[in-house]
DNA sequence: TTTGCTGCAAGACAGCTTGTCTGTCATGAT
DNA sequence: ATCATGACAGACAAGCTGTCTTGCAGCAAA
């Protein structure tokens, strides 16, 4: 599964399946362009043929109209284009990013105590030992 | 500064600049190719032609050798490819991104807790009112 | 059966990007 | 004067990407 060389284009369809489970050329069609045409229904066509090829969708033949389901969640997804970018910066290693993306963001108080909720569910001991 | 459209090979001048701090044509094209020949200098001075005209390089013409210095940290670049991410993912939100790279990586003991003790620094309130 | 609509498949295509390379010129040292 | 060096402008091929055209098959209605 070739999530690094997905296109934005094709992060787009895989957007919308990722919203809705499965989806049709057609119904695609619809969300991405609002019209659709056939030149358009083409062009969706072909940005899935692709990402088939990249094995990140599955065709459903058994209806006239193919139906696709995405093979990577958008997390995976998330996690490839992390690694890859730790990979090119940071000799593969993720924490710098963690580090990066906790001083760099002024966070709202909410999502501040999610993290904080997240950190201690992951790592309770450490929790006690302050002090 | 265009740190989004920065290319691969773009971000290989940029990365010598990080290490050295600054550097002439030559000394990057050592660094970059082993061998410096003229064609690999042409090279190297488009791709920081191009780098220059994102804003992300200051050229210093005094010398005949122009010595090129870095306009962005590694950090800033990190922090807007990660941004990028965001904006295409999570509405822009970066919670989401630290939440899948805790949940993803296995981390060494150090690691882990040099994570801990950033989140206790940033938010130290959080802990006294556990429990 | 014929007509017409729908969707798949294959391929052509232009525009852009990207890294490489050539050639020319100016400068400075030997 | 000659030579080495480096800047600069531009040409270039290769690849990528999204779009579009065409042809064909299936199926439903007339």
């Amino acid at each position: 599964m070739k999530l690094d060389q997905i296109t934005d284009g094709e992060l787009s369809i895989l957007q919308v399946l990722w919203e809705r489970g499965e989806a049709t050329t057609r119904e695609i069609t619809t969300v991405i362009y609002e019209e659709v045409t056939d030149p358009k229904m083409a062009s969706v066509q072909k940005l899935i043929e692709r990402l088939e090829a990249k094995g990140c969708v599955k065709r459903d033949r058994s209806e006239r109209a193919h139906r696709f389901r995405p093979l990577a969640s958008q997390e995976q997804f998330l996690r490839s284009r992390l690694q890859a970018l730790a990979n090119r910066l940071c000799d593969g290693a993720l924490v710098p990013l963690v580090t990066t993306l906790l001083k760099t963001e002024r966070l709202p108080k909410k999502e501040r105590e999610q993290l904080r909720k997240l950190v201690d569910d992951l790592w309770p001991t450490s929790n006690r030992t302050a002090e």
